[in-house]
DNA sequence: TAATAACACGGAAACGTTTCCGTTGCAAGC
DNA sequence: GCTTGCAACGGAAACGTTTCCGTGTTATTA
């Protein structure tokens, strides 16, 4: 009933729990002789080290937290695996966890860093405002992950990894003016944040200007503050009150591909098809853009390419082998078939 | 620098460290005003409470786990945030854990038991199948969410929550079948497997029966093993391939929604409509199903009731308040417009 | 051959809590 | 006035590891 201990183990053996903890470790100043013996038995009493324990004698931890805000979000639900596979691989236990709020989720960190001494965090989501947060309080490594990279915030050392938003933004809205589009709405993030969304909502400003295509205010609208970002019924709700402005437009760019599955709702409910009578772009490149009706145009964020960096960057700071760095990851911009040339 | 522990607020509050472990437990045995000059002084020095010395100390531990197979499939990515929530809310610790693995989860559930002293088990996903399973060998109190309830299974007593999918499989069948359908494909889970797609299979097959149509078994076509279950491109690939082998049938049953928007495309590319050649019905019930093109029926699984009971059934069980028992759930028939009358 | 280094291992402290038990002070009961 | 009981607290063991240090044995070197 009760467990098997690493004293138990030591007793079985004939040896000092020392030797034991040599053994399961891989540590040296053992002879392969008595630890293949020590590994047997370990094996036959189904011995397994409690975490607590080791997290508790040991020096320092292996664990490395994934803190996320929109834990249901697909675009980062899908990288869940990816950092599990990634940070096992590296050696580092690998914690979930999700905060309900934005504001707090630097304090969240730090508690959990005190709670579970963790050895780093990863801040998944672009939603987060670095500005609007305590860094220095963090005593551990960190990596923002997909988050937003504005060059107006003060020169930060913070490490990060994703992908330039205005200059992906600013992509994604010329491809769609060199279709003929000059009346372009867009879906953007919501009102004031500087996460994301404002990265490419900039750059659909860019494009614009670029092109000498006068900005019309009214065609830029943004996401409900009450419902979760970035979500279908967002995008639905907010693309139904653009069309019946009345505004004319051609060309739609939604900042997320979710958003983008309610839009396309909206404006079939108003009668409207895609592309024949608006184009529409997305952002993200989930999966699902492949498959909806048409299958979507968007920029396609390397996902798992941003793991791998954000892992690379985090582990490296934490063995003291690289510094903090800012990795910036090109989108791909996959053509599908919600546009047309006018 | 390092962190202010037990030991240092004692000293600071001149006090004993077992005082301050009353206060911050808020138990008995201390009187309201030290215990108030404790809490300030933690909160002034923030100190946390370290979860591995406290999880050593203790002689239990208020953790438990959520072991998910898809973490990224979004109809249990989705349940992810609720189950924090409600299990917070009891007061215990929240663990996600995914396993890579279907065969060795029960071996996984065990040593994450000893590695943690997890206080309790939920095992998220319809894919488990409780036959393969060494159940006996778990030491704690276990709930399966969202597995299927096959009535050929040794009577088990394991607690489980979750829908009769023989019986919601066979309800949308028969909900074609009323609307002049007797051609009616389906799209299952993986071959042989006895999780939630046999179950809805095998609905559909009593549905077909129970209003004496013959069943044709070259419409029933299974997901691929190589790709991941239920998912948009699985259900692409099947779909695609049902519609070459020229059969005719005028509805079609996918086990998911997820497989019903891979499915859509299928058909989409065939020249076909939904639901003017092919009706189309799906299952699970995700808001996703509400933006495709055309909206989907299908039997909506209550997530959100789903994971109050496990929580419910499970605390109960680790109390001791309760024994383990099987809830089943309605399931609601989301009649949109997927379909159409014969 | 003697001194030294390398290796294999055991013992015990340390990690930061909880919890059991013992002690003190004080009020209540006879 | 003496016991009894209780509330409030302190001390210390215990939880299961890791890690430091010490010791004995064997291999290497001068």
């Amino acid at each position: 009933m009760n467990n098997v201990t690493i004293k138990d183990i030591a007793r079985i053996c004939k040896v000092g729990v020392s030797t034991v903890s040599r053994a399961i470790n891989n540590d040296t100043g053992i002879s392969e002789e008595t630890r293949n013996r020590i590994l047997e038995t370990v094996k036959k009493y189904h011995y397994v080290p409690n975490t607590s324990a080791r997290n508790l004698g040991a020096a320092e931890t292996n664990t490395i937290a994934v803190l996320v805000y929109s834990v249901t979000n697909i675009f980062f639900s899908s990288m869940y695996g990816m950092f599990q596979t990634e940070l096992e691989k590296k050696g580092y236990d690998y914690i979930l966890h999700s905060v309900k709020d934005t504001q707090d989720i630097v304090a969240e960190g730090i508690r959990l860093v005190k709670e579970k001494r963790l050895k780093g965090i990863i801040f998944l989501g672009g939603w987060i405002d670095p500005t609007k947060m305590r860094l220095e309080d963090i005593p551990v490594p960190y990596v923002f992950c997909t988050v937003y990279q504005d060059i107006e915030l003060p020169k930060s050392d913070s490490a990060s990894v994703g992908i330039d938003d205005i200059e992906e933004g600013r992509r994604i809205v010329e491809y769609l003016i060199e279709r003929g589009h000059t009346r372009i709405a867009i879906i953007g993030g919501v009102e004031g944040d500087r996460a994301t969304g404002a990265g490419r909502l900039r750059g659909y400003r860019e494009a614009l200007e670029g092109a000498g295509i006068p900005v019309d205010e009214r065609l830029i609208r943004h996401m409900k503050k009450n419902l979760e970002e970035f979500t279908a019924k967002n995008g639905y709700a907010v693309c139904k009150e653009l069309l019946e402005t009345g505004l004319e437009f051609t060309a739609l760019f939604c900042v997320s591909d979710l958003t983008a599955v309610g839009a396309y709702r909206a404006i079939y409910e108003s009668g409207r098809r895609i592309p024949d009578d608006i184009s529409v772009v997305g952002f993200d490149g989930i999966e699902l853009g492949d498959y909806i009706e048409p299958p979507i145009t968007t920029m396609h964020q390397p996902r798992d390419q941003m793991v791998i960096e954000t892992v690379r960057v985090l582990t490296g700071m934490i063995d003291g082998t690289s510094r903090a760095e800012q990795v910036v990851l090109k989108a791909d911009l996959l053509e599908r078939a919600s546009t047309r040339r006018l």
